[in-house]
DNA sequence: AGCAGTCGGCCAACATACTGAACGACTGGC
DNA sequence: GCCAGTCGTTCAGTATGTTGGCCGACTGCT
């Protein structure tokens, strides 16, 4: 999850400054770089010299934090805490389109028997929101809540793709080479352009062995009913093998069956 | 989720009180309120008269949260972000049970075609962590992250069986009766205590509609490789009807079976 | 064993984040 | 169409949270 790294002090900085609330800004990165740690749970000292603030205010606002749930402490380290799965558990249910897509995931004739997943436009990243999974053995996806880039994968292109022109020149500035480009992705910024063109035009994305190789995955947009929300995106995730000329087709009409189920009814406003 | 109502003020008293670093612990309780609201988006002046804290504060912290994508704005109001959807996948990431738990169910003789459930045990009250959907029509499962009452359900009453009996103690000092008893559920501790002792004797914990009508659930304790974390429970949930005699001890078994699973091996330390 | 390096936790002085009141905009009712 | 009530936002003063330094304890090396 984490991205290269930038040197100690700058990464805290880069959010915080001007912050109305600053312990919060803090704790908000306590809380990004406990969920990037791999090893042992980090101590005060250690998180000090990562976001690179003092180690005092580290010890009080994990303190805060562990008060609250959201951080447990582990020996004298800190790992994330359980009321975190409760909070991700509260902010899925508003997410009002969640049970409609299993519901229909179930029920698609040829796509129910793969790995379905919904996801949440986010910048230039995606956040999975829910997966169903298919009766094949293997099951190739990302977990709940996992984050991924939004321009290696079916779900990002087919978001991106739907975003107006200036919005996606606005997220692209800066930008000339694509960060984490392996295999087959895309490596520069002219290459990922000229793709979201043929997925607007073809209407759905496809990512061919992009992201694993000998799997596919083809991504709809889906506007989302929320305001203030980015664009949705469904994806069908396979195996290459198994993406013979006839089953692609039906997947195609699969995505865009649940497409229009999640789009048409409104219930809440 | 929200307990009975507390006068205003007193809420946000009762854990703020010497906090070092108030403006995360105040961070959280906002958080809670936006995840136990079910209306429309609060704005500032609803959360702020909810937690009785006052209105400017409110508007600073939610700033921060914003910022930091653990709340989103919704016109003027808020409600929780995605980020939090991601925390909480890394939190459940770290639960190493989690991957296990599923390989397990899915192979149980018996139980595979039930609703299986892992949860955790905090305090008076269990998390879900994961759940296994069995091949039956009918789903009646609470969601990953939702929280119930220990002494009502098979998990919780499985994981504070385990208790030792002065920590069980701790825990229920101060209560007489069992807040939100409704139906068959136990109203007073001396029930309970009972009732646990039961479980202790037979080795595993029964929900016999006392969640829900109809509803049977049979929860054994699942010891925690994790320091610092609670007791965790398994359990499987069937309704009444399928109940029968020659099921389930084939139940109880697979739910032995996957108590030893997840048991066992220790991968890291 | 002895020592050096680092750890987590604590305290008082300072800078700063918090707050109460006032502002402009809006909605609904008499 | 006017007024009352409530909304979200802004601003300056002060209380308060932050922080650098210090302490005691531990671990690993020589």
């Amino acid at each position: 999850m984490s991205g290269p790294g930038l040197p100690a002090g700058e990464i805290a900085e880069s959010r915080e400054t001007g912050s109305l609330a600053p312990a919060v800004s803090r704790a908000a990165l306590i809380l990004d770089a406990l969920a990037d740690g791999n090893g042992e749970p980090p101590g005060p000292s250690e998180l000090a010299r990562q976001l690179g603030l003092p180690k005092s205010s580290i010890a009080n606002i994990c303190g805060a934090l562990v008060d609250a749930g959201l951080v447990r402490r582990i020996g004298t380290g800190f790992a994330l805490g359980r009321r975190l799965a409760e909070l991700g558990g509260a902010y899925l249910a508003t997410v009002d389109q969640l049970q409609e897509f299993h519901e229909i995931a179930r029920n698609l004739p040829a796509g129910s028997d793969e790995t379905v997943q919904l996801a949440v436009l986010d910048g230039l990243e995606v956040t999975y929101l829910a997966r169903h999974d298919g009766r094949q053995p293997v099951h190739l996806t990302s977990g709940i809540g996992r984050r991924l880039p939004a321009f290696s994968t079916a779900t990002g292109k087919a978001a991106l793709a739907s975003l107006p022109a200036e919005e996606l020149k606005r997220r692209l500035t800066g930008l000339t080479t694509l960060p984490g480009a392996t295999g087959k992705a895309h490596a520069t910024v002219d290459e990922l352009v000229a793709d979201l063109a043929e997925v607007r035009r073809r209407g759905y994305a496809i990512d061919d062995e992009q992201t694993m190789e000998g799997v596919v995955c083809y991504g709809v947009m889906i506007p989302s009913r929320q305001p203030g929300e980015g664009p949705y995106a469904a994806s069908i995730t396979l195996l290459k093998v198994r993406a013979t000329a006839e089953r692609v087709p039906a997947l195609i009409a699969d995505l865009r069956r649940l497409a229009d189920g999640l789009s048409r009814p409104i219930r809440r406003g």
